[in-house]
DNA sequence: GCAAATTTTCAGAAATTTTTGAAAGTTAGA
DNA sequence: TCTAACTTTCAAAAATTTCTGAAAATTTGC
């Protein structure tokens, strides 16, 4: 599956890492080929190029460049110029926890946002019917609305938060 | 797509709560039948038989059955049998709070358990590489381990908490 | 034990998502 | 302007996931 200097300790890890990042990524909603190229460049010494990303991974121009501009997009890499050179490298947020904020951005633009738009609107529409079912599916909306309002807020926060903030957070938590 | 007694507000208000649920299933990673199954039972006044719920959302008889079962094994269906009755009736859990906890439970044995396992894996199995881009992958595992290691935690605790001990938290952090 | 009711399974079909590969488009330097 | 290097697009193919429907298995009451 993949084509690294593959005959020592360190690439036989590192090859384990990307495929079972890469596995990992289909759980977690993101598709394989993209969390494999995060694995690949998050343990990269050196910023990569699309063509050395096709030849690590195996994979097609299309998609090595489709997932490498959607990883640009989510803010999971950044593309950079080697002086001297035409082609863009791409290199990886290494940060953990900025990695984590990112994702977590991602995710609630991807599954909280809309989530609240559709029980705001249902909520919305069912105000004011007056028969008791009516007034429960009312009152089972309404409580969503505010469940997910209440998370849109906290996933906010969260993904703002500097490491610092969170780690003495979460002492209180978990202490 | 729905076949209830669409004829009026609610029935309209609830068929469009059912397929946006289900659609924003997809992106939550569950598939869309289980979401629709779950919005139509959080918002029925009585639970359902299978039949029932094969007639509302025009599916077959394996799709209901499967989907129902999952539900279950989540724990955000009860099964429940009439008396006098012999076939089984499924319930929601309808509490917003526990519905959370429930899902943040799988989401995180689901996303979370296998992630801390494969870059332990890694991390123990790039121990002691001597190069520098042996110690630099090492560390950056010995980095993720800590941050997964960490969410897993968080996780617990928040699954594990009451809903007023989370609004408390949330006032601190929302503030 | 038998028969009717109900649940469970599962192979193939359908739907959806991902990937390929080649062609079209763009850019920069000569 | 021309051309080579590089990026982007996209229709079709492959892979994966979900769904169907009918058959098999199980359960319950008689």
């Amino acid at each position: 599956m993949m084509k690294l200097k593959a005959d020592n300790r360190l690439e036989q890890a590192r090859e384990e890492f990307i495929a079972q990042w890469g596995a990992m990524g289909t759980q977690w909603g993101i598709n394989r080929t993209m969390a494999q190229i995060h694995a690949l460049l998050m343990t990269a010494a050196e910023p990569m190029s699309t063509d050395e990303v096709m030849e690590a991974l195996e994979i097609s121009r299309g998609n090595a460049h489709a997932n490498l501009k959607e990883l640009v997009a989510w803010g999971l890499l950044r593309a950079v110029m080697k002086k001297g050179e035409r082609r863009e490298y791409f290199e990886a947020e290494k940060d953990v926890w900025r990695i984590f904020t990112v994702v977590a951005r991602e995710r609630k633009r991807r599954e909280i946002d809309p989530a609240l738009e559709v029980v705001r609107k249902c909520a919305e529409e069912s105000r004011g019917i007056a028969t008791p079912e009516g007034r429960a599916f009312h009152e089972q909306m309404r409580q969503l609305e505010e469940f997910v309002e209440f998370a849109s807020r906290m996933a906010d926060r969260v993904a703002m938060m500097k490491h610092g903030f969170a780690i003495q957070l979460a002492a209180k938590l978990l202490g």
